[in-house]
DNA sequence: CTGAAAGCGCTAACAA
DNA sequence: TTGTTAGCGCTTTCAG
């Protein structure tokens, strides 16, 4: 059977509050009470009740993290990463995946609040919760985007956008493309950028993914679509804005005798297991960097929930790789 | 504020159990009063708090899953398929790492006690906890790997192995190495398989991995150090442990102009992500079916907590890659 | 320094 | 069908 602190006290011939005390740390115990508590404790095979004490505490401590697609390596290390930074605050993570599906998000949501976490860190979808997230009194730490009045923390994507089309640029490439969903800030930074170099991109050199449909297997799908209608396409360099997509772009591409980087150049975005593995440019992303800053972040709101919100933008680092030389 | 059930009933103008009635849709409750009762919890943001629900009922809908190297790209497909499978079931799952220490994995096997877990899906490392494993009071099923006396589901290391065995002697070697660690059960069951092909494995082809520092960074140091003490191989034919081990022992060889498979015929374990993208032949686990079957195995101890065991070990299959034709 | 008592939010037995 | 009551295991006053 499991033993609660009322079953130590009896053994041990005490009051249960004082076995409480004991399991706490209150110094103001009778130093052979708490010998007799502990010894007692020891030998058995008594665990808190963290339920009980969440219900008593309403501190739970417990994070919920929620990630856009689990299946992504880069997500996979960002949660990795977390798993440390919670275990060393004394914390445990409940893990959510929204597979790119805002009601899925919102779910999430709701069931890590239904857990009484004492925070939330979120790689949101989209806007679509973005209201309805704001009247969560619970604290929300936003990851690997920025978002205005949240607290979030993500690599400068404008910086990292830049550092790829001046490295396109500078490659000599003047004809170049993007892979990725039309509507991500991305795309707009990658435009400007190759603007203030004297380029001006051209729209027909989107291959579009549709949002939301962004696993590996729709990514592939959308890509091939593409190349279905068209036979050939007019750039050398293509900016893919994640690396999943890179690898599925050279797949599909190498498939018909179009290789990178002979034929067209490829830069990816997130550094993850993916490029390093495939020998694709990227951008770098300080993932443990980035998950301990929102962490610590996210502890200070817990412990102070004030209105302001902060965003931290992290360098990004482009790693040149063989696909963009 | 948050909101409980006593708020909702006094909102709704009920009494508190009714409002447990009405969430929980206990059917003798009248329609009048239900509808009522939805409507105050539709409006406001009301969401039942399951620290309680756990403490009362004692029934946490949360399992633990503890791996031995959440950095291992096959733990990370197991976890993926895990948390699917559980959100499907109704649980939350809470993740730990035990980075191959056996002290950690306890510590995480207490921390899910505490947290009060229905269940744990554990893949332990080693044998050092077992004996404590087994006084636990919960359901616990191990997967990836077969114990005795406990439930658990598994890939069939024996028949996997001997896929490699045959397929590297079918293919004309004779000289077989092994990389991993020298405890493992993989290398008794290759030993045996090549036997059954009429082959003595030579001990002097072991590449030692030290047990316990099995991450990718300790695999890269001790063949590192492997390769520095000897400055040839004896052999044509090498079986990786795992796809993390063919996969650092590929790169290390290749800076040395050691190439595979011209050289060196290469076969890893796991199947992940790794050797589909490096052409590596891998023995192919069925991740999806192993948790489901894991997962299904778990809830059914929940129910029914009876002393028998299960073992259930999956078929493995040969995927043949580049590496070793 | 220690114990008695109250109550966190919920479920379940019981009474009405 | 509904409300009253008790209690899950814990923390935290409050007396003593």
């Amino acid at each position: 059977m499991k033993l609660t602190m009322k079953d130590i006290a009896r053994l041990a011939n005490v009051s249960q509050p004082t076995v409480s005390r004991v399991i706490n740390g209150n110094p103001n115990v009778d130093k052979t009470l708490a010998k007799r508590v502990m010894k007692v404790i020891e030998e058995s095979n008594f665990t808190v009740n963290k339920a009980a004490q969440t219900l008593k505490s309403s501190q739970s401590f417990l994070v919920g993290v929620c990630v856009t697609d689990l299946s992504n390596p880069y997500f996979m290390e960002v949660i990795q990463a977390m798993e440390q930074d919670a275990r060393e605050a004394g914390y445990n993570i409940i893990i959510h995946n929204s597979m790119h599906n805002p009601i899925k998000e919102w779910e999430n949501v709701q069931n890590f609040l239904s857990r009484q976490v004492d925070g939330i860190l979120l790689v949101p979808f989209g806007d679509y919760n973005i209201e309805k997230l704001k009247q969560v009194n619970v604290p929300i730490v936003i990851t690997t985007q920025i978002k205005e009045d949240f607290d979030s923390v993500s690599v400068c994507h404008k910086e990292g956008v830049k550092l790829v089309a001046d490295h396109l640029v500078s490659q000599g490439h003047q004809k170049i493309g993007y892979i990725g969903p039309p509507n991500d800030e991305k795309l707009i930074f990658f435009k400007k950028a190759l603007y203030n170099n004297g380029i001006h991109f051209n729209d027909k050199r989107i291959i579009p993914l549709t949002p939301g449909q962004e696993s590996a297997f729709d990514i592939h799908q959308n890509i091939e679509y593409y190349l279905s209608e068209h036979s050939t396409f007019d750039m050398s360099a293509i900016f893919c804005y994640n690396d999943v997509t890179a690898l599925e772009f050279m797949r599909l591409t190498s498939q018909e005798n179009y290789h990178v980087p002979e034929n067209i150049a490829v830069v990816g975005f997130d550094d993850s297991l993916i490029s390093k593995i495939f020998e694709i440019s990227s951008i770098h992303q300080p993932i443990e960097e980035m998950t301990k800053t929102a962490f610590k972040l996210l502890l200070s709101r817990i412990k102070d929930n004030s209105k302001e919100t902060t965003s931290i933008e992290l360098p990004p680092k482009l790693i040149v790789r063989k696909s963009s030389t």
